[in-house]
DNA sequence: CTATATGCGACTAATTTTGTCGTAATTAAT
DNA sequence: ATTAATTACGACAAAATTAGTCGCATATAG
């Protein structure tokens, strides 16, 4: 519960990897992968939706690679967290028919409030919070 | 990734539940599992963790059941997590051997911001915080 | 043309979460 | 005393999620 992912972790070493490169350098999947000894395929599809997401460019055919696009001042760590993983915080309020016989549904509010604490938090934070220093 | 597990809100069901009861009305866990439509032996887990860490008090026999033990403004939520679902953002760090090959560990620091992040949060949050009102 | 990249979907394996079962100990009621 | 209902607890099984692999397509530098 509430812990990060592999796939985090892999964009993770992959961001702070680009924030140490010369801007216009460009680093290739199996380099980062070989580099940090992490699966090189994994580590690829995260870049890929990094890549989908305009957070890095990437360059094709040899020679070719990623590198930053943007400020991690200016990523968002729900933005972040939600290019790797699709839509966090999701509740699917499985006791819809339960929550009839009552009146109310007991427990709805407590999660979203829990969800909406972290939401919040994640909102106010951005990469650079996270990975520089 | 950061969602609410099944045990977590059986928990806040059942606490709920009891500070919505008279103080000293006892509810069995197979009354509660029937009146939110919840499998009972997974909530009866719950509640005994419950019981061991004295949030809640049990009895014993027919007539038995649990009730709420001490006030919920006193419950701070890392404790509420790690009483459910034992010790939280524990980060295995799979990346020692790799780590040696880089002058210091890239992914350390930025996965412990944000371990320490939800912990410092959840550690200024009372249960009563997520489940009044 | 070839070798080396990215891009992407399908598939498998591993791990975690969720749920079930069996059995013991306790105790109120008869 | 016996019975029935409860808590207590560990072992097991099923389901879901996460992690990792593979194959193939597309792009491109040399």
């Amino acid at each position: 519960m509430l812990k990060i992912s592999r796939k985090v972790e892999y964009a993770l070493i992959a961001l702070r990897h680009f924030q140490n490169q010369e801007n216009d350098k460009l680093t290739s999947a199996k380099q980062l992968a070989k580099t940090y000894g992490v699966p090189q395929e994994l580590l690829a599809k995260v870049l890929q939706r990094l890549s989908r997401s305009k957070m890095i460019t990437s360059v094709k055919g040899p020679t070719g690679g990623y590198r930053l696009a943007i400020d991690p001042k200016k990523i968002n760590m729900i933005d972040f967290f939600e290019v790797i993983e699709g839509p966090m915080g999701i509740m699917d309020c499985y006791f819809d028919s339960g929550c009839e016989k009552m009146d109310g549904c007991t427990i709805r509010k407590p999660i979203n409030k829990i969800n909406d604490s972290i939401r919040t938090m994640f909102n106010n934070m951005t990469l650079a919070d996270i990975t520089y220093q």
